[in-house]
DNA sequence: TGAAATGTTGGGGCG
DNA sequence: ACGCCCCAACATTTC
């Protein structure tokens, strides 16, 4: 009788789990466990927006597991402890996870891997399509920049076939019984919480109407993949850049909690083609997205420093403002005065979202227009995002930086009017979240400061923070001091 | 996965 | 008819 113990983290689903997968074929009796850490591994250091997601998340997990025949612990603590604990509890004689691999998580892992050796840890990839290791240059070092990674890449998609859930996963009366049970006496040995003693949701409900527009979960995960392809993917490419058009895929959050594999992402695209050349225009636009996600776990995991510092060493001095506080909390409050910029900074603050052509533009004027260090925009989209990923927002910083591989050239400042112009022609994206500006005439609504001061004055909207034509000019000159 | 400055071209108004 | 100028439209370069 052999009883495993199936750790979830980033992989919260059963499809194409191979952890899970490993314990099903290996052992007779699963211990699906999940434990919400302080500190800085997981848990408790999520933003708002990330732990109500979780929370769902979590809930769908139990609920899928429960469909058939298992269960899900919950445990709040240090993970090597609680681990430690089940084992005992259940005695317990293996232990299974998917890696994850910001450098916290490694480094917690390693120490239990080498703490608890009497369960023969072992460890899989589910999180990413490649492992970081594997796509290296032929000198062994890691790539800087994106397209040699590219082509480096697709010679191996799409790689494998991803696996099938298992119809049944081995559980005891023991396990469920307890999971069920408020048993004090079982508690002190073992002290399992339910998922609503770990507190993710947040005690005021403004969570409600964030999460109405997702389906946390594995379920939710496959059909937002299965929409996308049908409907958007094929429009990928001239559509994604519309803010008020819902062309983009949306599988940022489900991917960053391994809900949905990139390998069924890529075998559903493939759908039966042999490569990516094969795929067409849009296709193939969505397909180097995901291979962007993947190249960001690869910096973080051969330049894990890059998380607080500049990739590029020119840019450790860089001339930053240095007393930015009221602009930093307009920005972040959407009252920049910069109406695309305040759209999306309301739309983030609202819906835990924001459109990737958005998060550019404020990024480009957060960094390049009012000079504030890319890592204070880097925590605010931590903390505020519900697809909130170390490894994807460090490189997008960066990159608007101009500090990071593949970067954006010092010199590429994005004009916010431009931008919205171009992107939201019928300004229908800033209506929608600038409210005060909706009566504004079109060919003014991206730069309402040109309006008469009577004009002005009746819209209750803020004045810029800076004039932009000056502060391009400032951080050109900025720029061109670190060169 | 820019924008602005500068350069070039060509059609049309006009003397 | 012709040259000149203006300037939009597009192209190139520069930041």
């Amino acid at each position: 009788m052999k009883t495993g113990i199936v750790w979830f983290r980033q992989d919260l689903r059963l499809s194409d789990n191979p952890a899970l997968r490993a314990a099903c074929k290996e052992c007779d009796l699963i211990v699906p466990l999940f434990v919400a850490e302080p500190g800085s591994q997981s848990v408790a250091n999520l933003g708002a927006a990330s732990k109500v997601w979780l929370h769902h998340s979590l809930r769908a997990l139990k609920d899928s597991l429960e469909a058939r025949g298992s269960t899900l612990l919950f445990l709040e603590g240090d993970a090597e402890e609680l681990i430690a604990a089940v084992a005992q509890f259940f005695k317990a004689d293996a232990l299974y996870w998917n890696r994850c691999y910001d450098p916290a998580a490694i480094k917690r892992d390693k120490k239990i891997k080498k703490q608890l050796q009497q369960l023969n840890p072992k460890s899989f990839n589910a999180l990413l399509n490649e492992e970081p290791w594997n796509t290296v240059k032929a000198d062994g070092t890691a790539y800087k920049v994106f397209t040699p990674y590219w082509n480096a890449r697709t010679k191996s998609l799409p790689g494998e076939k991803p696996l099938a859930a298992p119809s049944t996963i081995a559980c005891s009366e023991q396990i469920r019984g307890l999971v069920n049970s408020r048993q004090k006496s079982r508690q002190k040995k073992l002290p399992l919480k339910h998922l609503d003693q770990l507190s993710l949701l947040p005690k005021l409900t403004w969570h409600e109407p964030m999460m109405s527009g997702w389906t946390a979960g594995e379920n939710g995960a496959k059909r937002t993949l299965d929409a996308f392809l049908k409907k958007n993917a094929s429009d990928y490419k001239q559509y994604r850049d519309i803010p008020s058009v819902d062309g983009t895929s949306r599988l940022s959050t489900h991917l960053h909690f391994g809900e949905i594999s990139p390998r069924t992402v890529f075998y559903k695209l493939l759908n039966g083609r042999r490569d990516v050349s094969e795929l067409n225009e849009g296709e193939h636009t969505f397909a180097k997205e995901v291979i962007w996600r993947e190249f960001a776990y690869s910096l973080l995991f051969h330049f894990p420093h890059t998380i607080t510092k500049p990739l590029n060493e020119k840019f450790a001095n860089f001339p930053w403002e240095s007393r930015y506080g009221k602009h930093l909390r307009a920005w972040q409050t959407g009252q920049t005065g910069v109406p695309i910029v305040d759209a999306g900074m309301r739309q983030l603050y609202a819906t835990g979202w924001m459109h990737n052509r958005v998060r550019m533009i404020v990024g480009s004027y957060l960094v390049k227009n009012l000079l504030i260090p890319w890592q204070e925009g880097e925590r605010w989209f931590r903390d505020t995002l519900l697809d909130a990923d170390l490894a994807s927002n460090v490189m997008g910083w960066q990159w608007v930086a101009g500090s990071g591989a593949d970067a954006a050239p010092y010199f590429r400042v994005f004009n916010p009017v431009l931008q919205g112009e171009k992107f939201d022609a019928k300004a229908e994206y800033v209506k929608q979240w600038v409210p005060e500006l909706r009566n504004v005439e079109l060919r003014y609504i991206h730069k309402p400061w040109e309006l008469t001061s009577a004009q002005k004055r009746s819209l209750n909207y803020p004045e810029p923070l800076v004039d932009l034509k000056q502060s391009r000019q400032r951080a050109l000159m900025s720029y061109d001091r670190i060169k």
